[in-house]
DNA sequence: AATGACTTCAACCGCACGGGC
DNA sequence: TGCCCGTGCGGTTGAAGTCAT
């Protein structure tokens, strides 16, 4: 968290055109609300101007979509969140914003800082006692009571690759990495048997546990698919994930054509349907209509054709995603892992 | 109670990208 | 074509809170 601006600076506007930097007063955030609320989004420096904001238009923008966007869930994440989240990270790498689309009232901030302090902290654990612990059949190995073991398979990156460094970001790898991976992969002990950690792990490969969908081009002479442990990756997987239908990644879509209107009546409906989610993340998470997005279910429509605009276009903005890596991944994840209900356009 | 270490998370920074001119 | 501007993203920072001693 940023100092706060000294008060003195805040209200005046004529004599110091200093943006403000810091954490947001109570004032600001009312200015913003109300200003979002009757104006919709524009030009972030215009709402900025506009909302008689002492800051730059990127500052609004953070303050918005990461604390007072109506929809936004707070509070702790709940386990299935959670597991969607290592999940998702373990085939999406750091893309929060693309790991966000997809666990609705959640910021990409928000997953950040949790991936990097909870997860990233368990994982450390987990290495840390697996080098006390070299023995790793010892009973006390708790990997498998947690969710980031059920789910820690090799991910592909950007360029279609991915590395034993990933898992621990802050360093180059080392033992330690490799520690965590050894338990990370210990579902596979035959895996490392014949071709070891570098093998399985190595510089070109993605782990694509569906024989059918497994592009051996792409994954290169590295992997291990002649020794018939896609199959057991998936029974593995598959147990630990869920059955199929239990696990159900919320689809991208494009809800353009929605009116939306975020007047403060409707907010609260907003805030309703949002902690009745909460409630039952699951059922949510389930739920055929993920469309929870789309909004004109709720029978909400723009006042003013001007206004929606912009809140339309950050929903159109967050739930969209065109890019052509993700959309082939879900559809290879989509036929890899079967349990997983992806819905892709 | 004091204090130092550690954790959390809001906010900033720099970069990339796309659209308009 | 190149420049400018707005936006979005991911990495990083650092104040506040919490925990351990």
């Amino acid at each position: 968290m940023r100092k706060p601006e000294p008060s003195g600076n805040k209200n005046n506007n004529s004599s110091n055109n200093k943006l403000r930097k810091g954490l947001w007063s109570p004032e600001e955030d009312d200015k913003l609300m109300n200003y979002m609320l009757n104006n919709g989004q524009g030009c972030w420096s215009d709402v900025a101007r506009n909302a008689g904001l002492q800051r730059c238009g990127k500052s609004c923008r953070l303050r918005w979509i990461n604390y007072l966007r109506p929809d936004l869930k707070r509070g702790a994440f709940s386990p299935q969140e959670e597991e969607l989240i290592i999940h998702l990270h373990s085939l999406l790498g750091n893309r929060w914003s693309q790991i966000a689309a997809r666990l609705p009232g959640r910021t990409d901030n928000e997953i950040k800082n949790f991936w990097n302090s909870t997860v990233k902290k368990r994982l450390k654990n987990l290495s840390s006692s697996s080098t006390t612990s070299p023995n790793t059949s010892d009973s006390s190995f708790e990997l498998k009571d947690t969710v980031e073991a059920r789910h820690n398979i090799p991910r592909r990156q950007e360029n279609g690759m991915f590395s034993t460094s990933n898992y621990l970001q802050d360093s180059s790898p080392t033992s330690i990495q490799s520690n965590a991976l050894n338990h990370m992969i210990r579902p596979f002990p035959a895996m490392l048997d014949h071709s070891g950690l570098n093998n399985m792990f190595g510089s070109n490969g993605f782990l694509n546990p569906s024989p059918s969908s497994c592009n051996m081009t792409q994954m290169g002479n590295n992997m291990v698919g002649d020794h018939g442990l896609f199959g057991e990756v998936t029974a593995v997987l598959g147990a630990n994930i869920g059955i199929e239908g239990e696990l159900f990644v919320p689809p991208l879509e494009n809800v353009s054509t929605e009116e939306i209107s975020y007047k403060t009546d409707q907010r609260a409906l907003l805030h309703d349907r949002y902690n009745m989610q909460s409630n039952n993340n699951m059922s949510y998470l389930m739920s055929n209509n993920l469309n929870s997005h789309n909004i004109s279910n709720t029978s909400m429509k723009a006042e003013n054709g001007d206004h929606h605009h912009g809140v339309e276009n950050y929903f159109q903005a967050e739930l969209t995603v065109g890019e052509w890596d993700l959309e082939d991944l879900m559809k290879d994840v989509s036929s890899s892992f079967p349990f997983l209900d992806f819905q892709l356009e």
